[in-house]
RNA sequence: GCUGGAAUCGCGUAGUGGCAAUCGCAGGAGGCUGUAAACCUCCCGACUUCGGUCUUCGUAGGUUCGAGUCCUACUUCCAGCA
């Protein structure tokens, strides 16, 4: 079971430190995504050298390749993979809701696999069977989100949704304590709060999941920062301010990061920094670049005088450049470094600021440089 | 020298009488947020008030209402024979 100490705390945001079975976690921080137990492109000793603290997989994805049976074999999910340090896992709920076809029953959702067309069903109970064979620190409730990737659904239709995943939440708690009874102890579930954009809704949804006896929560369903901007206050006013709050899938944006963690959110985790960086976008103090614009093929600078990563310690621009344009994956590798060490930095960054009571001033000079 | 064959946007190609003309590569730009993403989208002859306008398929002629496509000559290249 996992520990959270408050270190300091300003309003809803906060600094700390979670304690799992693994190791720590110094928040707020950002989670590595490896969905599949692996980080795209990325070494287990690359990660922790770049300073990531956790790693977030997916039970959907072990599921279906090698088999949440299979992770556990090997001794769990950390162990698997070779990451020594403390793990989460996501659901999948996310993930299915997304299929195209998928039907969604009181019982579960039926779908079929993305990889082989196999017609599968996952319902809570199997969720939570699936995490505690794969055996992260951290677990989520299997979740019904709306409207990913389309536009929001309307307020009833969202209502019922939501409705659905408070059923489910209870469910999944009851499997895990269920599962928990007898076993080593040391896995924990967070609830994933829903309600898609309606304060309404994410409201009834956080007072449902405050008086159940989660060990954290997940914020689910939040498609941009400006939702956060709009919500997530509404609902870590209501949760409960001991337990930790990990908002799923968001931090792409460096001004996501400062949005969440001023509104209480401890932990994030995002496909965002690696992905763009495979497709050639990498942050920087000033902003996003695209490393394959041909203004770049003679710039023997680096792409961040201040970061400290492999990439800009060694490496040019203009040699970048080059690796992007002839399609060599070293770049790939290299990029994807950079830009997970540029949010795990600034992560670092924010963490300071909130110890030294000067996070505001360090948010907006950040945010001002890099979106000018 | 002879006999065949070929010349199409940077490169490689599709097109054998009916709208500047296919596709790939190269090139230019943009996107990506709980990863079906080392992926996807757009542009890529010139000009444009974005509706069009103009000039194009080795060069020069010709046939035709109409030619990248047919005919003639020339130029260059390739293959084979000398």
């Amino acid at each position: 079971m996992l520990k959270f100490e408050i270190l300091q705390q300003k309003g809803l945001m906060r600094t700390g430190v979670i304690s799992t079975p693994h190791g720590r976690i110094r928040t707020p921080a950002f989670v590595g995504a490896a969905t599949r137990a692996a980080m795209k492109a990325l070494t287990v000793k690359q990660m922790s050298g770049l300073g990531l603290q956790a790693v977030l997989a997916n039970a959907y994805h072990l599921v279906l390749a090698p088999g949440s049976w299979l992770v556990k074999e090997a001794g769990g999910l950390a162990k698997f993979m070779g990451w020594e340090g403390p793990t989460f896992t996501d659901s999948g709920g996310f993930q299915i809701m997304s299929l195209p076809g998928v039907r969604v029953s009181e019982n579960g959702a039926e779908f079929k696999s993305h990889i082989n067309g196999d017609k599968l069903i996952v319902t809570p109970e199997s969720s939570m069977r699936a995490q505690w064979e794969i055996g992260a620190d951290i677990h989520m409730a299997f979740d019904c989100p709306v409207g990913y990737g389309v536009s929001r659904v309307g307020f009833s239709e969202t209502k019922d949704v939501m409705k659905r995943t408070h059923v489910w939440a209870e469910r999944c708690l009851l499997e895990h304590q269920k599962l928990a009874n007898g076993a080593d102890d040391y896995q924990s579930l967070y609830g994933v709060v829903q309600g898609g954009d309606f304060a309404d809704l994410r409201r009834e949804s956080a007072e449902f999941f405050a008086a159940l006896e989660f060990d954290g929560y997940g914020i689910g369903g939040m498609y941009s920062v400006d939702e956060g901007r709009k919500l997530l206050g509404v609902m870590n006013e209501i949760l409960p301010n001991d337990r930790p709050r990990h908002w799923l899938g968001m931090g792409q944006e460096p001004a996501d990061l400062f949005v969440g963690v001023e509104f209480g959110c401890d932990t994030f985790d995002c496909v965002g920094p690696t992905r763009i960086a495979r497709n050639g976008t990498l942050y920087s103090p000033r902003g996003r670049m695209n490393i394959r614009n041909a203004k770049y093929r003679t710039d023997f600078g680096v792409v961040d005088a201040e970061c400290d990563c492999e990439l800009c310690k060694n490496y040019s621009v203009a040699y970048l450049h080059h690796l992007f344009k002839v399609d060599e994956i070293t770049g790939k590798i290299l990029a994807s470094i950079h830009n997970e060490r540029f949010v795990v930095r600034t992560m670092d960054r924010i963490r300071e600021a909130i110890l030294e009571d000067k996070f505001e001033s360090f948010r907006d000079d950040f945010l001002q440089r890099y979106y000018c």
